[in-house]
DNA sequence: ATATATGCAAACGGTTTGCAGGGAG
DNA sequence: CTCCCTGCAAACCGTTTGCATATAT
């Protein structure tokens, strides 16, 4: 899957970096640019290399850094898997996704279910919580793996 | 809270013992006991601490290879939450629940949902995937922590 | 001019592994 | 007597941090 249009990526950004006093800088735009340019759930790794393949070269600690404040600036979500992985992917306003993992060749698939999204919200009332976010993540065989077994 | 009666814990792993040619030892005596009598949530560190405090010592790595070898078994499962705390915790056969996690002080709350899981059924079905588990973590504030703020 | 960003390398924290000695079957 | 298990320390891996230098505003 590769991602949409992104004016609201860019405009959120600019407007974060104004707002919080921070700076424009070349490394900020290429490793934006490269992670638009990713399919949709980008390991910190992955983005890494993509950058140091294109343009002038980029420390991994940037890319973090980078990668960290676009989620302060709510710009992108994390997920991090059972298998450890630990993935990056855009963070539309008022959208919500959840995924789907292959458990053997490691594949992600998304899905959106509006009942799933109210029960939750049902639950946290019922215990007493005030809902912020939350993650479901079904493991399982995707269509060719089963084949394969 | 605490855990429940565990005869089907110690006999499950008797009988994964014996099934798989491995050997009944002080340790794992000691940190099944141990982990029994710990809340719901155990990380290994803890587990690891509480083991020692008691009988003689145990290497962390022992505590790590039981809790693997625990997993192996299906007799515990393990959770990984978005402030990188890995807990593991009780896997009753034919049982399952998920997870309230407050983004404040830690807590972990946990619920049972039949809807969702039948709905997760239905969309792992519509993707073609087969199931093999799931994991469906709230993050939030707990009761207490809303009044703080 | 000043504060923020960057690159590098070192530090980190949780987990796993290699190996030599110890203990269960 | 054999194979499995343990403790220890070292290795690991993804991520973060400290510091001196570079750069945006």
């Amino acid at each position: 899957m590769i991602k949409p249009g992104s004016k609201w990526f860019w405009d959120g950004l600019d407007a974060y970096l104004l707002a919080n006093q921070l700076k424009q800088t070349k490394q900020r735009k290429m490793i934006v640019e490269e992670f638009l340019a990713m399919p949709a759930h980008v390991q910190a790794e992955q983005l890494y290399q993509r950058v140091n393949e294109k343009g002038e070269k980029v420390g991994l600690a940037t890319i973090y850094r980078t990668l960290n404040l676009l989620k302060e600036a709510k710009l992108v979500e994390q997920c991090v898997f059972a298998d450890g992985r630990s993935v990056f992917e855009l963070s539309p306003p008022g959208s919500h996704h959840d995924h789907l993992i292959c458990i053997s060749c490691g594949e992600i698939a998304e899905f959106e279910n509006e009942e799933i999204e109210s029960v939750q919200r049902q639950i946290a009332l019922e215990k007493g919580f005030k809902l912020y976010s939350h993650r479901l993540y079904l493991y399982g065989l995707c269509t060719s793996c089963q084949r394969k077994t």
